[in-house]
DNA sequence: TATGCAGGGTGGTCAGACCACTCTGCTGAA
DNA sequence: TTCAGCAGAGTGGTCTGACCACCCTGCATA
């Protein structure tokens, strides 16, 4: 056919082959895919050629399988990526520092977007967030703070980028709060934020970091 | 060995060893590989179980292959990984306005540092970039502006992100600048920048962003 | 000297086999 | 009748050996 043409890239036709099987079949995450002999009689491919194009989509983590039970469409949260990219790509990057200073690109913008938009600031989110860190809400993290504010933003994209770069930097970010400062700290963003004053939001912002960034030395 | 507990993911585990046989030998990008057959020789494996960890590797744009030639390292710029991801992922993104907001996250971000270190204010490559607009230099294009500002920040990571969502949203951004108007404004934010006016340099990127984008609505 | 061809090495593909595992339904015992 | 246990089918995981298409190199020939 146009072998020739598209040459030696075989598995990613299959790959785009796949995927129009998927929409067409309206897959939906965490349903079943064909076996791989099926997708191979189908396809009019070898089964070779199949496992080719499904393990590299299972290392991009937008399938999963296993054994005995069959092939899954991932729902996308285990993402083998994470691991192999921080191999290869993260050794470029000068070292963790520059995995935290983007998150923190990340969460200032998201920040100063939601202060500077009126519709945003209103969002019933905020004043559910200072009762639960009035009450003590031991639920309460410092993730559920960020993450919010990026959900605000209805970036997705960006949310989930930030998603990625906090499972490396992660460590220590799912402690729940607990010091009195920090929470005083977050109380005090969370005003700013509603109120609209970006310069001050961002401050609270940076003297919150300051303070994790303390406390994680502490306990190393 | 550790098969039944690492369970399944065999491809994984060559990915891995084949990350340390890189780094080991010191195959920079460009470099060729061992052979498949070589490969499945060393690791003890089959060369079936080499070639799906290698498909992987080059979906991710990790390396190349070459029909008759070999497998390469390679220099990361070509990612079929675009491509995948965006009709995989991307579907989760509300629309291209996400890339287009998320690579201005990393653009003001990257205004922002320089702006507000002394340091990098003074790095030399501004003033050759204002010669540059001064003298109309045609090979000057929007993106060795932006692209310059987020190297001056050293943050690799960010460089790496905003490089592939400029391949998502470059549409119309290779574009060497013509109008005279663009090139005011560039160097006022050029200006503003190395004087330290946080505020007034991220206004003048707005403007120069809100100019392309009418721009890139007229050509269309 | 220059041309062209043959051989070896490489990735691309395939068929078929066997293993380990999961699920299901049937069989036989209680 | 009920339920435990087993056998079989189906699935992914791995391997072998083969053949093809292609690239490069070096040797033989014109």
């Amino acid at each position: 056919m146009q072998n020739s043409q598209s040459s030696s890239k075989r598995f990613l036709d299959i790959i785009g082959e796949l995927q129009s099987l998927i929409s067409e079949q309206k897959i939906e995450y965490g349903d079943r895919l064909p076996s791989e002999r099926h997708l191979a009689e189908k396809l009019q491919v070898s089964r070779t050629a199949v496992r080719e194009a499904l393990r590299s989509m299972e290392l991009l983590g937008l399938i999963e399988t296993r054994r005995g039970e069959g092939t899954f469409l991932s729902d996308f949260k285990k993402h083998q990526l994470v691991e192999v990219l921080s191999t290869f790509i993260m050794q470029q990057a000068r070292s963790i520092q520059d995995v935290v200073d983007t998150r923190m690109i990340h969460e200032r913008a998201a920040i100063t977007t939601v202060t500077e938009n009126e519709e945003l600031r209103k969002l019933p989110v905020w004043v559910g967030m200072q009762s639960r860190l009035r009450e003590g809400d031991s639920v309460f993290s410092r993730e559920d703070m960020v993450r919010e504010t990026i959900v605000a933003t209805e970036n997705r994209l960006s949310l989930k980028i930030w998603f990625l770069l906090k499972q490396y930097s992660g460590v220590s970010f799912d402690i729940a709060i607990e010091a009195d400062e920090e929470i005083a700290i977050v109380h005090d963003l969370l005003d700013e934020m509603m109120a609209g004053n970006k310069e001050k939001a961002l401050i609270c912002y940076e003297k919150w970091m300051d303070q994790v960034e303390g406390e994680r030395r502490e306990t190393k």
